[in-house]
DNA sequence: TCGGATGTTTTTAACGTTCAAAACGTCCGT
DNA sequence: ACGGACGTTTTGAACGTTAAAAACATCCGA
């Protein structure tokens, strides 16, 4: 494996010559710049990472805690990973995976990590409300910047990317009055999520807006499950309250929603449309097709890299993207 | 942030002393190991990796390349990744993701990557039939070792670790049989699958193992989606082989088969039975469940770092691990 | 009391890179 | 011809760690 010196003998010029060939080209007169590249090409150099790190003390590495929670939450990993390795990679950075315990009992290993100098700095999702992780790393001064937002009645500590849920729920509720729907319900979560609070006042407000009724329209389900999801539809639907749309704060929970209400010996995007969240793999994947909202994850973990890599000069750190409807069987097409 | 230099000052030993304390312990006098590490505690000190990747020349980063393709085979990629970050974390490595080209295009990145020492070796996965990518490695000494095999006729470059799907088929087909149903059909893929013909030979060989008939009960799909799936159960159905049990090949062909048996007015679990492969979140989100094959992903991952790392020591490299059956509504349980 | 064996600690020299400063040229205006 | 300005290249030192060898103790048996 060559190293500097060695490509300096053969271009007979310093090892710092040809470190400025790399880092800094301008500064060689042009012949001495061909003629280092030339012996760059063939002795196929290429930079000890390691040592450039050293001197430099940067890695160019961004650390991603992989979530070890229950399957649903994961059903767009893969999609946001792909995405935010590809971002990285734009800048010549790569992503650094590992586990953590969640809540504060992971900041040992956050911290491990940059002491180690693994790390320059750390991508977070999974945010939950009161998340405790933005204010130890803030306070500790170690990079990071957050998928998703942290809900608190402050002022968030540090940058963040987060999807617009709440216009995301209006522009869910808006496709179903646009497609003749007028008693539109809204299945969501436990109070406690701030996440659901914002699908729920994106849903409360549209429907105001085009003067459709929401009293009694909205259920919350104690967890993200099919069951849940069915409960909550078997519950609208028993009380009589003629919904002929709901907008779930979910895929699963549109899931479940929809198995109900086939179970009814309804049709799905004929008697009553349905809509979920976050258009996972399951989504394509159901009988009717399930209308969901599609998060832009190569937007967002472009905005998370530029922002974490300080590229972002100026430009605000709190980046609010909106989501896109897409649209399946569940809401009767055409 | 501290460093060696600083700890010894502390400690008042040699720089050497202090990397002993943490490198080799047992050459310290015990008193001065215990008021070393009291240094090392009192000062937080933590090893600069950068610094110890350059001189020992192993960067204890694991590559692994994360795959751009439909979303069906990315079902269960991420509890790959959690258990093989496990895995990594048990022998204080991690994984660095990448993105690359498929097949031989991909290789430059490989090489790349090793070359400036950003890993130490690959981890492949979604290993194609003809995969390119393991002999080019082998050839350049590059460490790595596969999660899938390469299905040539000649012996395969590299340790592998997979999963036995003969014995997943046989397993399906054994439990369909031990719950009455005796016209047992397999859904596949094209023929130039490995996997394909792996998983097909293991319905074959059970069959006939336990009398069954298998003429005319063999469906190839064209790819691995719902309506293939789909498609072919009809064909089943349609050929009047009055099939009462169907293994397929992958979640998402059973799935597409269930459906195709929902529309027909059949009860999946009572009328017919269906297995699919990979336990994918699908399985558990689907009307009665569908009964599938676990991989087992810690195990598995397990099993490539502990061969990547080396410490496999006169332990095979080549390890065929099974699957485990997961019994769901689609087979009727009790 | 001395040589050797053993156990503990220090010294020296790298690993491959970049930073900062110094040195070397070349050109120009005076 | 000389001083300065600028452009290009080299020198020396450092980043934080570990391998290898040397140095220093201590203890034992002869």
């Amino acid at each position: 494996m060559a190293t500097l010196k060695q490509v300096a003998a053969h271009a007979e010029v310093s090892v710092q010559t040809v470190s400025n060939a790399l880092n800094a080209p301008h500064r060689l007169r042009p012949d001495t710049l061909e003629r280092v590249n030339r012996s760059i090409e063939l002795l196929n150099y290429r930079p000890n990472r390691n040592a450039r790190s050293l001197r430099t003390s940067s890695v160019e590495l961004i650390g991603y805690c992989v979530p070890d929670w229950p399957d649903q939450t994961h059903l767009v990993m893969d999609q946001f990973l792909h995405a935010l390795c590809a971002a990285a990679e734009r800048t010549g950075r790569h992503i650094l995976l590992f586990t953590a315990p969640p809540g504060v009992d992971g900041m040992p290993t956050y911290d491990d990590l940059h002491a180690r100098r693994l790390v320059d700095g750390f991508v977070l999702s999974q945010t939950e409300t009161h998340d405790p992780r933005h204010g130890w790393l803030k306070e500790q001064g170690i990079p990071f910047v957050s998928f998703g937002r942290v809900w608190k009645e402050t002022t968030q500590p540090g940058p963040w990317v987060d999807v617009d849920g709440a216009a995301g729920s209006a522009m869910a509720v808006r496709h179903l009055y646009d497609t003749g729907r007028r008693r539109i319900a809204f299945i969501g979560w436990p109070k406690s999520s701030g996440l659901g609070e914002d699908r729920l006042g994106g849903w409360r407000d549209e429907c105001k807006a085009l003067g459709l009724p929401t009293a009694g329209l909205s259920v919350r389900c104690r967890e993200d499950s099919l069951d849940e999801g069915a409960r909550a539809a078997a519950s609208l639907l028993d009380a009589g309250r003629e919904v002929d749309g709901i907008v779930a704060l979910s895929d699963i929970l549109a899931l479940g929603a929809l198995r109900e209400l086939t179970r009814r010996g309804l049709t799905p995007g004929r008697d009553l449309s349905v809509t979920g969240f976050d258009d996972s793999p399951l989504a394509d994947v159901v009988a009717p097709g399930l209308t969901s909202l599609r998060q832009p994850m190569d937007d967002i973990a472009g905005e998370l890299i530029t922002i974490l890599t300080g590229s972002a000069d100026g430009r605000p750190v709190e980046r609010l993207l909106q989501p896109e409807l897409v649209i399946r069987g569940s809401t009767a097409p055409g």
